[in-house]
DNA sequence: GAGTGGTCTAGACCACAAT
DNA sequence: TTGTGGTCTAGACCACTCG
């Protein structure tokens, strides 16, 4: 492990240790510094991921401060990480509809940036959180680079397999989030009616390389879509 | 203007006046580090602000890469600074439903971490994209911070007076968001019929200083509701 | 192995906040 | 004025990618 987030790490466990709340001063630079026997670049490195991750802010001449939100039950929009990672706190099963290697959609295909003779995973899954139904999700991977999958990896944890399993690392990803109506189907496999609201979102990840190798769709179940995002003004 | 600033809006110009793609590679570092006559630390300062802003990623013993989304229309969603900023590629005006001092609602008090007894300006307004209504926003301005407001400001950009105008600088905001149903009032105002499916978002602006000083409620026409947000991989 | 980005340091100096 | 965080540098060394 990277000493900067080592120290990450640490002061986040101090924070979360000592139940710190929204504006509690954490001990200053120096005094951090000395304890982790690192110089000032490293520690201030060590605080901007953190600031980056939504857990303090820094205000020049005054401090470095907690930041946390008030609200419970919401879920993080933006981890990255698949949601198994995300909602420790919670239930989360799936149920697995369809698994096959087909050839992309034309839409598929663009946003993989493959070609529509390439080969794909294809997993269509309804996903229940504390026993609701939370969301239905079409994913399309590159088989060429997730080049495994099976039912029971399916039925759990893809991003974990993805990470451990196969040693990939993830980057960035794009969402595009819209509202809409249900259509029947989507209906019926979250248990609502046709008309509904619903809220859906486009995600393309990518490895760290910079290769996209996921494109899901998602519909969520709007008595369930509850999310929580945090902004930092970048400067420029 | 901060020389690692300065050194990010230059690669970002360049980025767009080449036109770069996703994927392209920017020159390497020791040749930026010449360009801008700057340390090695400078330039990957300004390099991680542009990856933070989703302009550019890094991959380690390759390059540094134009990272590009594909699709046009959508609305940023983790701007930060108001949407005019965000927006000004399209046509976006307001119109003034209400505006004046009042007592806080209980759930704005508490918020905005005020007395119930303190004053707040309240400031009703329904938003125009292109013509079309894009939402209908409620906002509570912590009246102790925010001291002046009127018509002709609201009816612009409030964001842009209050950096501007009263010289306060914006830090981080806390979003939260739902999907429902419109009730009377809401469908009423964005055009809509009761029960069309609705975004709402409720965010609370802080100033750089963690003063929390606008609590806002905003309810999204779904036909409009397109967005967008680019999510990095922490790596905690 | 060569190329390229990432980490870390010690220290000088700057800018803002609180008092 | 003092305390505190922010910027910037030069350079050593590390870690990953690619041909």
């Amino acid at each position: 492990m990277i000493k900067y987030q080592q120290i990450a790490i640490e002061i986040e466990t101090y924070i979360e240790e000592h139940k710190l709340q929204q504006g509690e001063k954490l001990p200053v630079l120096e005094t951090l510094m000395a304890q982790f026997k690192a110089s000032k670049s490293t520690v201030t490195k060590a605080l901007d991921l953190l600031e980056k991750k939504g857990v303090v802010f820094q205000v020049r001449g005054s401090g470095i401060f907690v930041r946390r939100h008030k609200r419970t039950g919401y879920i993080g929009l933006l981890s990255n990480q698949g949601f198994t990672s995300e909602l420790e706190d919670f239930q989360l099963t799936s149920e697995v509809i369809e698994l096959d290697v087909r050839k992309p959609t034309q839409e598929a295909a663009l946003n993989l940036n493959i070609e529509e003779n390439s080969d794909v995973y294809y997993v269509k899954r309804v996903r229940y959180i504390n026993g609701q139904t939370l969301c239905l999700e079409e994913s399309f991977y590159n088989k060429s680079i997730v080049t495994y999958l099976n039912n029971e990896i399916v039925s759990q944890s893809i991003f974990h397999y993805i990470k451990e399993g196969l040693g990939l690392k993830i980057g960035f990803s794009d969402l595009y989030l819209h509202v809409g109506k249900l259509n029947g189907e989507e209906a019926k496999y979250l248990g609502l009616k046709e008309g509904d609201p619903k809220l859906f979102i486009e995600t393309l990840f990518h490895l760290a390389n910079g290769q996209p190798f996921d494109f899901s769709k998602v519909t969520y179940n709007y008595e369930q879509s509850q999310f929580f995002l945090q902004a930092t003004s970048h400067v420029l």
